[in-house]
DNA sequence: TGTACATCAGTGAACGCGCGTTCACTGATGTAC
DNA sequence: TGTACATCAGTGAACGCGCGTTCACTGATGTAC
């Protein structure tokens, strides 16, 4: 990256620093003047394209949130293709996941996030309707709720390095056979 | 209270607070200034007793795998009564659950804490190892696994208000159903 | 029962720090003609 | 193809704020004798 004025992709830039900085250290670790430091930009820079703080939060938030949604429309109709395709969306985008779920700090209504939030909450939950209604252990209104709180469950436990003594263990494939013997 | 120099009970009350400030905004809004401040105390006094902000974050997670493990030691035995128990305590104390898996908060080997949460999660696996066998629809190693990913997604989700449309359920009354159908 | 003294709990002033935010600015880019 | 100009992206100095932390202190409590 030459020493331009511009930096040509700062936007993106800020969400990935932001987004590594979350996974190193947690939320609580972020500020603008550090991403910029990072990004070796003057430190009124993020603000350009965030405004502030919470909206640099929100908007990695909408991002994880329509990051998400695409990858369980890659696997709609499929039970444990959608729990292991879950699990690994948050294990390898811990920075974005990881603020998804903290809506202390995304505050005020965005209207991007509550659409990217919207829409991908119910693409999951046509994902357990997708499934033979024959199949299922538990009948189809509490579900979907029960297979959500299993795959988000385990990402946060995953996450939060609560699960121990299975770190050689692809996190993936443990959900996957997982959500087969119970919903399978 | 009568206005005495000595407060009297100042560790249990910043304890209290604070789990109370958590749960009304997320641990990001905790200092020791504010919790001075509602305690009616000078700024400088909850250092005494906590030494830093992450003591007091350590403190307050101790004590909270110390309470869920009391829970746990209660309904021992039984799959369903432990799940709406594990629920329940979450729902009843957000400000010390939050705070139990934000292990970002949690650095450092806090001696207490290290064994606050080893007791009650050996209480959790011996809970699903008591069940029988031939009840269980998944295999015991990764059963124990399943079931707090479960009872810990569904809180979690709670807790975030990303459970919609359900407010008027009774969440332990919700998580039992669920238990005992893909456990029971 | 009284006294001396150590210990404990809380005070309040002071400090330095990193932060978000504002603002006038300047360099670069794109577009109309 | 060239020129003028609007718009956009980034700068850097300045500000005020709340915070954690330190420190010498003081009031209260408990205990030894």
């Amino acid at each position: 990256m030459p020493d331009t004025y511009h930096h040509g992709s700062l936007r993106r830039t800020i969400l990935d620093q932001a987004a590594e900085l979350i996974a190193e250290a947690g939320p609580d670790a972020l500020s603008l003047r550090e991403l910029a430091r990072r990004a070796g930009v003057s430190h009124a820079a993020p603000a350009h394209h965030f405004v502030d703080r919470s909206g640099l939060l929100i908007a990695l938030a909408a991002e994880g949130f329509t990051r998400l949604g695409d990858v369980m429309v890659a696997v709609a109709g499929d039970m444990k293709a959608t729990a292991v395709a879950y699990v690994r969306f948050a294990v390898t985008n811990p920075g974005h996941y990881q603020v998804m779920f903290r809506r202390d700090l995304l505050t005020g209504d965005d209207a991007d996030l509550v659409a990217a939030r919207s829409r991908t909450t119910a693409l999951l939950a046509a994902g357990v309707r997708s499934v033979d209604p024959d199949k299922l252990r538990v009948p189809l209104p509490v579900a979907g709720l029960a297979a959500w709180s299993l795959v988000h469950g385990f990402a946060s436990l995953w996450l939060d390095r609560s699960i121990e003594g299975v770190s050689e263990v692809d996190p993936g494939q443990m959900i996957g056979e997982i959500a087969e013997q119970l919903f399978g």
